[in-house]
DNA sequence: ATTATCTATAGATCTATAGATAATGC
DNA sequence: ATTATCTATAGATCTATAGATAATGC
């Protein structure tokens, strides 16, 4: 029955992780701990002995979730000669939009981290921050403590529009949506800035 | 106990008004029914003599909601001379962010509504679709029966810029990303159509 | 000896149903 | 007589805890 200390540290790391991806396919109150726990090949008694509570698994989710979705961005950014368009093509993409468990966890669980305890919603909080860096690095936007109008905006009509194409359950209505979402980013984002 | 048939019909009413009120604030998943209920004044038991489960009551109240964002929209619209500013001064204001319970249904249960049942989701999807049609006309774009480019632009980057904002607690980076995106609203409605 | 995980269960809560109650409607 | 709403409850599920089990770690 016990397993060694690195096995069980291995084994805290793959609920976590499993979580992160049922969270964002189910919602925070779509999945028990059974289900979460069944996901890493475990029991729901042994829950407790890992998590002090379902509330901080799901903050360790989110933040994992999170870290692993600003990754995914300056991943593409950092090995494109074109880091938008990189970053465009998977996200503003009708593979992204199918794709719950492992897409943007703002889309996924956006509206609900705004009503969780602020142990959940700082982890979306880092986050979108981190999003905003990454987008101002890519567009060489001068450095600032504040993330600049464009990435504000940029970011903003992305979440929105892969939240507004999940919605629609017609299909080429969806795709329309993204794409004219990445058309427009590629406008905001050339625009010369002017004061 | 018995009341008359109309005032059977008006509890019914209400108790659809709160639901979209509720569902809005705590997520279709975050209020029993017993609570429901008891914000119409009533008791659980005659739940099922109303509606016949609780998805149905979240279809009903998901459409009323939606429907009575729509109207927001073509009300101010209506009555403004400069429709588009009408819209994004309530959309994208601080207090729009701070009211989950009369505020836009996309956004307070946009990542939840993907996640339900047709029966659930389609309201979002007509509204969606309502929404681009006020947006459309307050344009004056060509009538068609697809929307615009733009109007799908312009209600990502709003849905999307309340969602961020309120996700940020930082209250002066939640107004930039509220005042950002009204002024890349403005540009993208006032450009010329370029083929 | 210690401890990671298991089985079992407590106690709360949730959706849904059954049947009682008391008013309306004919 | 009908029926809108009530109280009460069944049965499922959820979070969290208790204590048993069997392997690791010293």
């Amino acid at each position: 029955m016990r397993v060694s200390r690195a096995q069980a540290e291995e084994n805290r790391e793959t609920v976590i992780n499993v979580a992160s991806r049922l969270f964002r396919e189910r919602g925070f109150d779509g999945i028990g701990l059974k289900d979460l726990m069944k996901g890493a090949g475990l029991t729901q008694g042994g829950f407790y002995k890992q998590f002090s509570s379902k509330e901080h698994l799901a903050a360790l989710a989110s933040s994992r979730a999170m870290e692993s979705a600003t990754r995914r961005w300056s991943t593409a950014a950092a090995t494109s000669s074109d880091p938008l368009e990189a970053v465009m093509s998977f996200y503003l993409s009708m593979g992204h939009r199918g794709e719950m468990a492992d897409g943007c966890p703002l889309v996924a669980l956006g509206s609900d981290a705004v009503r969780q305890s602020d142990e959940v919603r700082h982890p979306f909080e880092e986050g979108v921050a981190a999003h905003f860096e990454v987008l101002d690095e890519l567009m060489n936007e001068a450095k600032s403590s504040n993330p600049s109008a464009k990435a504000m905006t940029i970011l903003s009509l992305m979440v929105g529009a892969v939240t507004l194409s999940r919605i629609m359950g017609d299909k080429s209505l969806a795709e329309g949506i993204l794409d004219a979402a990445a058309e427009e980013v590629r406008r905001i984002a050339h625009r010369e800035d002017v004061v």
